[in-house]
DNA sequence: TAGATTGTTAATCGATTAACAATC
DNA sequence: TAGATTGTTAATCGATTAACAATC
């Protein structure tokens, strides 16, 4: 009937938004109903793991039917904390913070960006997209006028750990640290690393182990675990 | 004295890179050795963790010194499969795809990327640093010729799985997944799915479930499996 | 030598899976 | 009703940690 979010591990979080992502494609061609096996089959997991998960957000199944897609899309997105809006900012616009700057799929998950940031002088002022590149300097002061909840780190591995000090003082208790630099932070901070580099150093080492008869991994990176899913 | 790479877990395999970058930074420091629990504290592991993972690389430790940091970075490289040179090409030429392609880093790892692909005629022929994006007609063929053994998927979701089935029938084996299409691939692909979007949710879900109080959590993405490392 | 650190085996812990009564 | 599916408890599996002899 419910249990404890806190009790969450982190694995459990990693699959939600993979939950949340199929289902919204499954809404999208207007199909209504998922039971678990439907859904663990289609991501690679196994029913059991499904409802297990299932079971710390606030969804009722109905026998023989399953759950219902709808239903099944709120609940995630309230445990996932976006059933509200959830306003970001990018530190770095290099390649990668313009990329995401200019990305359109943030907003289907109630994330806005709200700004980016730089301290490179010819990137300030840049237009990028709706938004125009804004000193450093300026950070704390915007974190705190705009009510920013989560920062994105897109900054050379070298001065992360300067900017997550700034974002946490500001009052960012949520940073998606996209650099292979390893953040020291209080306590109570949600960070999660997202590496591209890391990501494929990973598929070299899983081909080097195959060698030749190659084994297929399937990587849920955001969360980055692995789950095996030769088959 | 050496496990089978073969039986390294996925969390292995997620920890080594993170090692290998962290002791090349060091080198870069000129420090020339270090412990198991040095490398623990570095990066929110215990030492025990860490000597089991290097029992996976070719690599003797010394007892009162620990590792040779240059001895681990070749014994490092060789499992992850960078002892060589690996060729990438990405797929899809929007803002994550030229963003990855203007990367310079990725060359530290013995990565070079060869190509970069698109099949919006208005993108096709488009200089993006030393490459010209090419139209997906000529992926094949290019894959073939030029023997790439890695390709990145950074093209909208809806043309992944067709994308990676190119890529497969062409001979890749192992693939990086930046969309958030879950990919049916056959037996012996080695994939990787990292998910920038998918990071972000789950930044808000520990922030969510963490409310007012906070909890740090430290994911390590790459891989991307998730580790807690609050203290 | 004494002390620190490795390498490896055994113990613990936690995540995944199986099983099954309850339910529609 | 019969059959399928949930929700949840128990069993299994595997990853992490602890412990300690061997080593420098």
């Amino acid at each position: 009937m419910g249990r404890d979010i806190k009790s969450m591990s982190n694995s459990v979080i990693q699959r939600l938004p993979r939950y949340l992502v199929y289902i919204q494609r499954l809404k999208r061609n207007d199909i209504q109903w998922i039971s678990s096996s439907e859904l663990a089959e289609a991501l690679g997991l196994t029913p059991s793991t499904v409802r297990q998960d299932l079971s710390y957000i606030e969804l009722a199944g109905i026998s023989k039917k399953g759950y219902k897609i709808e239903l099944m899309e709120s609940a995630l997105s309230k445990v996932l904390g976006i059933n509200h809006e959830q306003k970001i900012i990018i530190i770095g616009a290099g390649n990668l913070g313009k990329a995401l700057a200019m990305h359109r799929g943030f907003a289907a998950y109630n994330f806005t960006i709200e700004g980016i940031f730089d301290n490179n002088p010819e990137l300030i002022g840049l237009k990028i997209g709706m938004l125009e590149v804004k000193p450093i300097s300026q950070l704390k002061d915007f974190i705190k006028n705009n009510f920013i909840s989560m920062g994105v780190i897109a900054v050379p591995q070298t001065s992360a750990q300067e900017v997550a000090n700034q974002l946490i003082e500001a009052g960012v208790c949520g940073i998606l640290n996209l650099t292979s630099a390893n953040l020291n932070l209080p306590p109570k901070i949600a960070i999660v690393n997202t590496r591209i580099s890391a990501s494929l150093l990973e598929v070299a080492c899983f081909m080097n182990v195959a060698k030749g008869e190659c084994y297929n991994f399937n990587i849920a990176c955001e969360q980055s675990n692995i789950v095996l899913s030769d088959s």
